[in-house]
DNA sequence: CATGAATGAGTGTTCATTCAT
DNA sequence: GATGAATGAACACTCATTCAT
């Protein structure tokens, strides 16, 4: 059973690649089997769907995430610190899985009718990248550190500015080298989450 | 001419409604013809073809959205209350025409394949809108109420915050009333792009 | 009534020129108006559709070439001088207007479906160019200077040469002075059809 | 493999007898597959397009034609008699594939569009047929029964007659059995083509 | 007579999915 | 489990023809 799993993963990869960088409707399953080399009707042993491999796809990446940030919410280091480390790992992680983000950017987050199943709409492929930012940001409250506002808002605003500089990265209008952008944005979400004093 | 350019903007807004809600790929022709009462054919006069109307589209909202931008910008009020007007403006933009938000972020932002031109990547596209908050920024910097950043940078934390509520107004998680964010959002925002002696 | 009849011959060569080049079914009706600077409706009144137009298209062609023809048919010459003035003649025809030898070659012989209507294939609407060759091969006969055969395998010993040399001059693998080859068809025409003394 | 190649051949003959019959345009994939009861998507499982279906049915009539020429410019026989053999052949191939040769006359000669590629003219596509007629001629002129004459005057003699009495017969103008043609048209080849000592 | 926007049936091609081998 | 040929619904786009102006 291992290794089905591991054909699993195999498959999930390919299709990383290839709707990160064609989108999902210009991705065909032939595709995707072509690139490992394995038959179309096989594809259909490990994933009952196209859709299907698409949602396995976010939940990959989304956990392939969560995990490099967990490690961060563990450490015995100051929020700021720790906002940092969640910059930089996260800046890392774009330059070695560009697919992976790009995945997440472009195919989870714009095409609902995927990932959506009537009303409820595939919030919790995310969950596990959600939930490390929330406990991120709830720590922060808890030790005084940041000031207590909606969480949605704190959210957007970290999520939101790494998400806007992984598009800019994309277009190709950023330094290759990321790690320069690091301190100015953990200064600017540092600020923008920080209580008056702290300044 | 005239009339032409008025059926023109009356299939741009039918194209707007349903790519934004079902995505370009599961939007047809027919789909878009039929919701104002024409031949599928007829569309083919007012533009030569789906990709084309994607495109057209795209100019249609960001000029609209960069419109309203622009008369914060001429007017004579703080950093900060400029700042407020735009979260403001913005959010009232997505509670008046959800559809053209949601086809920048949904449609524009995430199918590359659909506006890059060879190596050109259609950012042109999006100029107005990027103009008016590069404005923005520039004028505080000059005024010295911002604090002298990478543009890439600021962008991406004001573009960032407002984009990440908009996906979760998209996927209703937020409250109806978007306006009750707006005071934190400026908070967090001006806090972000201050100088320190600001605080 | 002169003047409509003017207009109908303007738009049947702007159609010749189109249907030999590109074909009956990759001419549109846009086309051929747009080349001469009228309307697409306005071409409707002079044309009832666009298969009448490529009736009359074949008709003003044969038309043209028999009137060449029958020049020839009526001189006071010896039948061989005939033939090489026919093969002349023919020759200067297709370089002065190419697009009507190919219209004949390539939209008249080949699309059958055009110009048949029920049981009766439109070989009516050639028949001013065969009666001439018909003239001809019968004269001959009359005068003993032609063998008397078949019509049919006459006929296509003739108009089969010609045939094949426009296709290939058509195909640009022919000198572009055609003239060169005058002499030899017409000594290959006349040793076939002459009478065995003759040789 | 063998068996991929037997079902690319059921295509094109079906595409052969319907392309033959209602010309190139008029023939639609799903005609051509209904006919041999498969479905329109297996059909591009074999051929990528419509129009390489139709490259590859004027292939496939070449080389069956050429076939039965090159056993009789193998034969010991005289030209005359090689001639007489030729047309017989090429007749009795009339007769019996009626929608080959209909197929080469009506579509590969008339839609340039579809075997040209830039300014390469799919010549080559009839290659084996003509080589076999320029054998013949060049045997003819070297054993001095024929005269030496241009190659393309005395190509077009040939496939000429031959292409004016298929087209003839395609108009039902002629008798049924075309048997009794071949003598008179033998005769009028060798006229043409002979030494005039010969005569 | 002239115009050209509107029509809508028609076509080549694609591709997720199935299933016999 | 693996294969890849077969399926057929779906879709972008075309274009001859019409007709209100």
């Amino acid at each position: 059973m291992r290794k089905k799993q591991k054909k699993k993963n195999i498959i999930i990869l390919s299709a990383l690649g290839l709707f990160s960088k064609q989108g999902f409707y210009n991705t065909t399953i032939a595709d995707i089997s072509k690139k490992i080399g394995i038959s179309v009707g096989s594809m259909y042993n490990y994933f009952p769907s196209k859709k299907d491999l698409a949602k396995s796809s976010i939940q990959y990446v989304t956990k392939k995430l969560a995990v490099e940030l967990s490690y961060i919410n563990r450490k015995e280091i100051s929020e700021k610190e720790k906002i940092a480390d969640f910059v930089k790992v996260y800046f890392i992680f774009i330059q070695k899985h560009p697919e992976m983000i790009d995945y997440f950017f472009r195919v989870y987050l714009s095409n609902r009718e995927l990932f959506c199943d009537e009303e409820d709409c595939g919030f919790y492929l995310a969950k596990d990248f959600i939930d490390e930012i929330e406990i991120l940001i709830n720590n922060g409250i808890k030790h005084k550190e940041f000031k207590k506002r909606n969480f949605y808002v704190t959210f957007s605003l970290i999520s939101g500015i790494l998400g806007a500089m992984t598009f800019l990265n994309g277009e190709k209008v950023l330094e290759k080298n990321l790690n320069i952008y690091i301190e100015e944005i953990t200064d600017m979400i540092y600020k923008a989450l920080s209580v008056p004093i702290q300044n």
